[in-house]
DNA sequence: CTAGTTGCAAATATTTTGCACTTAG
DNA sequence: CTAAGTGCAAAATATTTGCAACTAG
């Protein structure tokens, strides 16, 4: 089976970058997003838009907006990851997926590639190309899984 | 690898067993639960709180409330599909896993036993025991991954 | 009777929309 | 200049909480 490349060609590798792409398009490169943008560059970690516009100091309506700009130029995206806000971050940077345990939360980010058996064997059974960067794997973690084990022979 | 069986033996046929149960416990099997339960019984797919309230002629609180306890009864079980409100079921009827289209919206539900595979290989490279009830396996339909290839040549 | 439940109102959390004002290009 | 973007207020959506009144057992 032929499948696209895992990384299209990162387009955007500083926020010079972004404001070019975003000036191309006849959009501005303001100073709100601007901010925004330096928040996402500062953060190590996906982000909630309120804790962007607290960094920033945004409004936090003018981060929902800036962030949606930026999603569909494919300069960030985000996750939904437990019952939370949407968390955001750099496409880059971005590149994992999710495993969450819905009885602890705990929440195991692995690399893609480490997904890649799993994604084949849905895409051959179902023809769904499967992600787990938007969404997460929810189940139980392996410790979860015990203890509801020993919870049953109760 | 040995693991629970699938399907553990289903304790709620009808509303008197749920009745039976909650009875048990010193809560109440009060009109408003009886009407909820009614209009889950007659519902052929999960439905939203909202719409069981409207069905049962329940105030949303109340059917918010009661859906709660009788989840923790294992009498019911919510699921998140898509960007909506949860939607809830009968816990014997709610044994489908689902795959969801990140770009069409659509929705596939499937047997537990057609992930059994999937399931088995999650819990070998993770540890983790993988669940598609609660959170679907989210990604690209096979029309919609298509598409993007097709896109993507351009 | 009386503790569990209900309905209503109000709060919370997350995200979106309307609109007059500001600003990048 | 002027269209794009911002801040503020308000709405929309989904869910939870407080509390006085009600009712199942």
């Amino acid at each position: 089976v032929t499948h696209a490349p895992r990384t299209p060609p990162l387009a955007f590798r500083d926020i010079a970058d972004v404001a070019a792409a975003l000036r191309e398009r006849g959009e501005r490169f303001s100073t709100p997003r601007r901010l925004v943008l330096e928040a996402l560059f500062a953060a190590d970690a996906p982000v909630s838009a309120e804790q962007i516009a607290r960094d920033a100091g945004v409004e936090l309506t003018s981060v929902y907006r800036g962030l949606e700009r930026l999603e569909e130029l494919g300069v960030v995206t985000h996750a939904h990851i437990g019952h939370g806000p949407g968390l955001y971050a750099l496409t880059g940077r971005a590149e994992r997926e999710y495993l969450v345990c819905e009885r602890c939360k705990a929440v195991t980010s692995v690399e893609p590639e480490r997904l890649d058996r799993v994604r084949a064997m849905i895409r051959e059974d179902f023809g769904h190309e499967a992600s787990f960067r938007h969404f997460p794997i929810s189940g139980l973690c392996a410790a979860c899984a015990g203890e509801r084990e020993r919870e049953r022979e109760t």
